[in-house]
RNA sequence: AGAGAGGUGGCCGAGUGGUCGAAGGUGCUCGCCUGGAACGCGAGUGUGGGGCAACUCACCGAGGGUUCGAAUCCCUUCCUCUCUGCCA
């Protein structure tokens, strides 16, 4: 959520600066109006309120005196409609405007690219050399064609499309990513925390998912909660409203979960193979900082996802995405892309985002600054989606006799 | 899932219609005491909004209602605990 006072007093500044986001910043205006209106109807109620606090305390009195009640019972009940309609307005107007508030998106960080989509992110760095190969890679379906290791067909069977099955060496390479992205995560500072993989409707809030994208969520029939999508979901929540001490922060955490996704807006997009899965198991690094740290602790995220493909060897690119491409709650977000030999491109593996205060508005995540309570920034980034550098192992280290081969760093992981 | 009990400040806990935003304790912070500490003593210590400020409004799980006035009464709902059932 956006700071709604700075939205009153700098409207055109954060309106120049929402542009960069393509979206419809027409909700901006309304915004403001209902704003300020309800700062104005809202102490119309106060006062009224206040006056009838004051004047209920004279019964007592009165009662005591043998004073007559009836006149100032009747000034109050005259009060009291008045109260009746004023809190019916101001009610109205907070409803109207929490409404809107929650479905504006995070303002760009200045760092963020002019552009409309993916096309125009710019990339930073290349790590690693893409490999050479004596034969023509495959893709991923096709090295393993006979589902020996990914079986698609037995996924639809169990649930639908998008659902697959790992066998034999895939299966365990998944659990061997886990642990070893889980132990070097915890080598730079990350704890491990281990959480529900189903959030509540104020979680999902929290973190921006709703009520905007409730379409790519996937929602427990007859109850108000939802299988997460990103473990960044209940792990950022953990702190919903709480106020942390500053000498606590930065919190730097690590968590496995699956995450589930609908897709309901990539029909027809990577519908083959294992890119795009209604679920898929991740990890997630979440960071909960001061304002003054995070940036820093952003490039922590970055390096360590980076490094982490790195030490397996695995050629990677960084992008930082340009305004269209930015995520809702994003203020920043730097995409770490995986080379697949297969598909002859990068593609997503990583993705990590400074949502700055964004998150910490809808979730009430404050720390101790002095005697001032403010909000925090929190961070999130994946560690990476395990089914897509399962992916890319198999396409980067595949032979021409179609074996794959396994990354050094995970050989002690797969027994 | 059924039966019962209960949700109050960082924590414990009092409060059943009128200066209660809330006693008391504990924790924490600051000061005094001390060679230093403990003990003891004194002061401070919830959140959010409005106002330069004095101050003021809201919040006792959440949402409604009754009343001039609600932490206290009524309704709805969520959650927690205990027992029973079921299960890893």
């Amino acid at each position: 959520m956006l700071d709604i006072k700075e939205l009153q007093n700098n409207f055109e500044e954060i309106r120049q600066k929402l542009k960069k986001k393509k979206v419809d910043e027409t909700l901006l205006a309304p915004l403001k109006e209902i704003s300020l209106k309800l700062k104005e109807k809202k102490n119309i109620l106060e006062a009224l309120q206040a006056e009838q606090n004051a004047k209920s305390k004279l019964f007592p009195i009165y009662k005591k005196e043998g004073k007559n009640i009836d006149e100032l019972k009747s000034q109050l009940d005259e009060n009291k409609q008045k109260i009746t309609s004023a809190t019916e307005v101001v009610r109205e107007l907070e409803e109207n405007l929490s409404l809107i508030a929650l479905e504006v998106p995070n303002i760009p960080d200045d760092s963020v690219p002019e552009g409309e989509d993916e096309e125009d992110n710019v990339e930073i760095k290349k790590v690693l050399n893409i490999p050479s190969f004596d034969f023509e890679p495959k893709e991923h379906w096709d090295i393993d064609a006979k589902q020996e290791l990914i079986d698609f067909q037995r996924g639809v069977k169990l649930a639908k499309s998008r659902f697959s099955v790992l066998k034999n060496d895939a299966a365990k390479l998944e659990r061997a990513l886990v642990n070893y992205m889980l132990d070097f995560n915890a080598s730079r500072g990350f704890k491990e925390v281990s959480v529900p993989f189903i959030a509540n409707k104020e979680s999902l809030e929290g973190t921006g998912q709703l009520p905007k994208f409730g379409d790519d969520l996937f929602k427990i029939e007859g109850e108000e909660l939802y299988l997460i999508p990103t473990a960044e979901v209940p792990v950022t929540n953990l702190f919903r409203d709480e106020i942390l001490a500053t000498d606590a922060l930065p919190i730097k955490l690590t968590s496995y979960t699956a995450c589930f996704r609908k897709e309901a807006g990539s029909a027809g997009r990577d519908t083959r193979g294992m890119i795009r899965q209604h679920q898929f198991g991740k990890v997630e690094l979440v960071c909960i900082t001061t304002p003054q740290q995070s940036e820093e602790v952003f490039q922590q995220m970055v390096d360590c996802a980076s490094d982490l493909l790195t030490s397996l060897g695995l050629a990677h690119r960084m992008v930082l995405l340009c305004g269209g491409d930015l995520g809702f709650s994003a203020s920043k977000t730097i995409d770490l892309e995986v080379w697949l030999p297969g598909q002859n491109r990068y593609r997503e593996i990583s993705s990590i985002s400074n949502t700055k205060d964004f998150q910490a508005r809808r979730a009430k995540i404050r720390y101790k600054d002095g005697k001032k309570n403010r909000l925090v920034h929190t961070l999130n980034g994946s560690s990476l989606a395990i089914g897509r550098t399962l992916i890319a192992i198999m396409e980067n280290y595949q032979k021409a006799d179609g074996t794959i081969e396994i990354p050094k760093v995970l050989k002690d992981y797969i027994k």
